[in-house]
DNA sequence: TTGACATATCAACTTTTGTTGGTGCATTTT
DNA sequence: AAAATGCACCAACAAAAGTTGATATGTCAA
């Protein structure tokens, strides 16, 4: 009776869980931080992050798996841009874990990109 | 010139990152969604998660070193709730990732808790 | 077609995180 | 005051994540 945490909320447990580990490394966050202005490919990201190509070749894998980047490929370069629509999952996930408002009803279930 | 990344962005990086972390393991999650609904002492949270004392303890300092619980002591118990402001940090920088306009100007730097 | 480049992936290793069981110290209960 | 409870913290270990250098593959350039 008092299942204290509900369904959508373990369900949700290991969505953010996943998708801010893809947020927790600094180089990932770097490699996002320059995609905003637009995609890139792996060998300028290289240059202007300084990193070793296997190491970051390892990052974006990550941010890939976490489904934040938009892939393409063309001639022998790989570009990269943000997963928009992810990084608003994310954003939900996030607004989800607000605490239930004192007086008044329930917290509604938030849903995409509610703001800006 | 081309200071690819710049200072804001830097600054910002190491906070999403550490910030992000603390978000990036199921049971620290749980945690705070069991907190939505109010303070909790770690007593209960122990039973609503079923973790073993010092496990739990562990993971609430990962989670108040983040900044983001509240921490009160009342008699022999140990009283943790959600630090909401710290949370719109979190919202805040998550948002900052977003990709740029295209057509339009720039970006502003985006403040707290633009919605709900 | 040979050589240089872009990039993914792998294995070995290092570092960081997380778990477990224990100890210590308040505080409360009996 | 003795026993029990709640909780932080520590040390030892386990597991996961990140780094590095090497290798493999496809593509472009000479």
């Amino acid at each position: 009776m008092p299942l204290v945490l509900t369904r959508p909320a373990v369900r949700h447990r290991a969505q953010t869980a996943l998708l801010f580990h893809a947020l927790s490394d600094e180089t990932r966050v770097a490699v996002l931080q320059l995609l905003r202005d637009g995609e890139r490919c792996v060998c300028e990201l290289q240059v202007e992050l300084d990193a070793a190509q296997s190491r970051l070749s390892f990052h974006l894998k990550v941010l890939r798996d976490a489904g934040l980047l938009l892939h393409r490929k063309e001639g022998r370069w790989s570009y990269y841009a943000i997963a928009t629509e992810r990084l608003a999952e994310a954003h939900d996930l996030l607004v989800n874990l607000r605490p239930a408002v004192i007086a008044g009803r329930a917290r509604l279930p938030l849903v995409a990109s509610c703001c800006g």
